[in-house]
DNA sequence: ATAAACCTTGGAGTTAACTCCAATGCAAGA
DNA sequence: TCTTGCATTGGAGTTAACTCCAAGGTTTAT
């Protein structure tokens, strides 16, 4: 696959995949004789894993570090899978705050009449 | 209170509340005789929810928007309070999308030796 | 009354994550 | 073979959201 066909089929634009690549989130994808980049089935899966994560809002700073940690342990499958299950609870924990964002914005959505009662009581005593 | 005040209270620096103010996220706050801010309950109210929204992501962009609208229909109590509503249907959404990557990641962690089991018969196959 | 510690502003600098561009080379059709 | 349309690179430009700075006025403590 070369670069165009992942772009199109991932979405992702292929200034972004160099760049990706570039900065090491990507492993170096294999180039053709005349140096076209020629995407595996599991390059086109690393990108599909990157864009999930990215698209789920991770910063490219903490991506990098998984990147890394993963790469480097290529024999610990037991670690490999530790940091999939490290990730995830990141991901839960970015869930977590906008749920109490939401549950702030419920309160203030079910006490509104309430709220603005008080609103013209404070601007009484102005 | 003082901006001081207000930025250890709600752990938000001098300079952001200023650049809030500055772009028109915070409604322009009251100003004593030499010219010092002097935030009101209601300014700090103000404050405290922009931060809400700020910390589970939500854009300045997005926020505008919404500040805009609401500051317009001063009078309109249901669209305000309709307002909030669709503010937290966003957050749902992006709580959603979130969601989505933890179930891809929960795949990929409980289908892990499988997983590894395909690899190596790709390895196989090159 | 003077120093230290505030406040103000406009504007410059920073970081993240792209996005675009120019120069150059390969490839495929008329 | 010539043109059109891809690909490559390094590096410059962009946007968001701050963050910092300098120059100046104010308040507080000694």
């Amino acid at each position: 696959m070369n670069i165009n066909e992942v772009s199109k089929k991932l979405d992702i634009s292929k200034d972004t995949l160099r760049y990706w690549e570039k900065i090491g989130l990507l492993p170096p994808v294999k180039r053709n004789a005349s140096g076209y980049r020629d995407y595996s089935d599991r390059d086109a899966n690393w990108v599909y894993y990157i864009k999930a994560l990215r698209n789920a809002g991770m910063s490219i700073e903490r991506l990098l570090k998984f990147v890394h940690l993963y790469l480097k342990d290529i024999d610990d499958l037991d670690r490999r899978k530790e940091l999939l299950i490290e990730q995830r609870k990141e991901l839960l924990a970015e869930i977590a705050k906008r749920q109490e964002t939401v549950d702030y914005l419920t309160f203030k959505i079910d006490h509104f009449e309430e709220h603005v009662m008080n609103q013209k009581d404070e601007n009484k005593g102005e």
